[in-house]
DNA sequence: TAAACATATCGATAAACATCTATATGATTC
DNA sequence: GAATCATATAGATGTTTATCGATATGTTTA
């Protein structure tokens, strides 16, 4: 998967703001709905809600809805990606990135 | 090569301006000076100038005054130390990640 | 020493953005 | 169907930040 010009800025910002890659990190460990992350920090409702949004745009989150839940979780493809393509333009060589097993 | 979460954060906002980013891609392909990359780029001189020293407060740019000059070159140990502190974040498996030879 | 050059800093401006409260929308339960 | 719960949206606010022109500081050269 290669990711385009755009794509990997709009990664990079979504990973810039603090709070949001916590938020990512909590979503790395296991997949959760809105509430489920609300309930880990201290910030508002809306603000989970939007920055788990700006995750899901970048492409970094895949976003099912169940019945009134609604569920995120992370992919891995996409993150990898990201990852690979940073190494490349940052002139490191990457002998081997891959997703974690479950 | 460790980095505190403080210095994670700052690199990943370092790297989430796309100007920024371009003028450290430039860098990695050689070192140069403030005025080499402000040839390159619409921007003006304190714009490229304020970039830099972003760049090297978050660590990632070593800052060498050579006379009237001033140049500039990556340090390439802290971007890898960078990419392996992500993927750990990210759950990624680094299977290896190495500077790329001179 | 004056002029030219390289870089940094200052102060201003506009845009982006993180956050909040209030509210809307939609799903479940009693 | 009314109340409750989960999530999203709207609108407002304060902060950060990318950018600029003007200028200061320091270095080289004529």
């Amino acid at each position: 998967m290669k990711l385009a010009t755009e794509e990997f800025d709009r990664i990079s910002k979504a990973l810039a703001d603090p709070q949001r890659r916590e938020i990512l990190q909590k979503l790395v460990a296991r997949r959760m709905n809105c509430s489920d992350v609300h309930a880990m920090f201290n910030v508002s409702q809306p603000t989970v809600s939007h920055h788990l949004k700006e995750l899901a745009i970048a492409g970094i989150l895949d976003k099912e809805k169940q019945g009134q839940f609604c569920f995120y979780q992370v992919k891995a493809d996409v993150l990898s990606a990201y990852v690979t393509e940073l190494q490349r333009r940052l002139g490191l060589e990457a002998i081997a990135v891959a997703p974690r097993m479950k």
